[in-house]
DNA sequence: CGTGCCCTTGAGTACAATCAACGTTCGTGG
DNA sequence: CCACGAACGTTGATTGTACTCAAGGGCACG
């Protein structure tokens, strides 16, 4: 069940067969959440984690005049709420971008299981630590990056994620978000994220169309992006 | 000499003598940084962590057409690359805007600190998220809100923080910033800056002139910067 | 076969960028 | 002590990217 959460761990670090069984033994249930359920607001008090098992999840926090951020993508394997564990409340929402299957991990599991083995408590600390670098990258797009380069950055980073989980066909991916929510990733409105997506089309870069992204023309894509994905930090823990 | 960090650690959690020992005794030397000097270049194998004593330090990405990002400002009291006691590597360069004390605290340090007190593991992973939250923040801003309302969330984030470590005189702090470095946060060019301040300044809202912010009008500024202080955390740990 | 959601395209607008010039302050050296 | 230069701040004129408003089209689902 949880074997992409593993698959990504191990994408970073080493992990036994003790820390293995500690952490398929911290779930104590699964859940499915319907497709566009904010299934965890701002400000409430949590006592467990979630691990996102398959569908898309995305952190976000609303402006008053209808304005919404999207912080970061959630993509199977992920924890979606690791930072709970240590912020007790959050300051943003969560969502089910898509129909998502969920296992639930208790703080007090999380406590027990970081105490016992001492990797662990470094690989979680790292994950929570990745989630702020991926923040970082996209203060960057949001920031200072053109809207076509923030679309390219957003598909090439998804691209990697999808990746080290499984989760591509060679250059292409399922991404079954709306152009409305990919603009609220980038800061854009979905009728300039319409216009942006066909000049990135027309150029011969990628497409992205029925809920799949097809990179067509990767350098050209990574260069309009400039997508360095060491934010990502895909190579193995220096020891 | 890190009395402000202590302040900044005891303003979420408490802390008991032992626990406070062993945070002085992880300081192993005592540094000064000049101002404008990137001490921290993205990519480097760190060693150590930097803990901020005095100035203001920005953690920040370069793009190739001379776009520059910062992604988060440090003030006194903050470890400014905690993180990269899990991550080794940065994805991103770190300055020091103004001159800056530092304390040095290698990671084996940390390590040590953390097996042995809990309570700091717990309040370090803490601080990490907390740099999250603030990205996260920031990347609200730089996506939804206008460049006066930027400003003022900035400018209140600054006075919240500040004031934590006792930096502030009521509505005053000094914040030795050009507007270029300011616009540099924001997404925003230098020209963009000085005409959004200049409106903030005739709205009777905030002066920000020769190094000092002055806030006159604190609820009209937290109005347009929608700025709630949930994301900073100040309450103190729930048990 | 309608209804709603999403995508697409067009026309006009606005916020912020760019280009350019000038002012101010401050440190440095003649 | 004053002249000079560099960095920063200020303002004006113009351009451009992205937003707003609006309408129509495709598709899935009840």
């Amino acid at each position: 069940m949880i074997e992409r959460h593993l698959t990504r761990l191990r994408a970073r670090d080493d992990l036994d067969a003790a820390e293995e069984q500690a952490i398929r033994g911290s779930v104590t249930e699964y859940r499915q959440i319907l497709a566009g359920k904010t299934f965890l607001r701002a400000g409430e008090l949590l006592e467990h984690s979630t691990l996102l098992l398959d569908g898309f999840m995305g952190r976000y926090r609303d402006l008053s005049q209808g304005g919404r951020q999207i912080s970061e993508i959630h993509v199977p394997g992920d924890f979606a709420d690791l930072h709970s564990f240590t912020l007790k409340r959050l300051d943003h929402s969560i969502m089910a971008l898509t129909a998502c299957r969920v296992a639930i991990v208790p703080h007090s599991a999380i406590q027990a299981l970081t105490q016992a083995h001492p990797r662990l408590a470094r690989l979680y600390w790292f994950s929570t630590n990745l989630d702020a670098a991926i923040h970082r990258e996209w203060e960057v797009t949001l920031g200072r990056r053109s809207a076509i380069a923030g679309l390219a950055a957003l598909f090439c980073e998804l691209h990697v994620r999808l990746g080290l989980v499984g989760l591509t066909e060679g250059p292409r991916y399922r991404l079954p978000l709306t152009q409305e929510e990919v603009g609220d990733c980038l800061g854009l409105t979905p009728v300039h994220v319409n216009r942006s997506l066909r000049e990135l089309r027309e150029r011969g870069l990628m497409i992205f169309r029925k809920d799949v992204v097809e990179i067509l023309d990767h350098p050209g894509l990574i260069r309009i992006a400039e997508f360095d994905p060491n934010y990502l930090y895909i190579e193995r823990m220096p020891r």
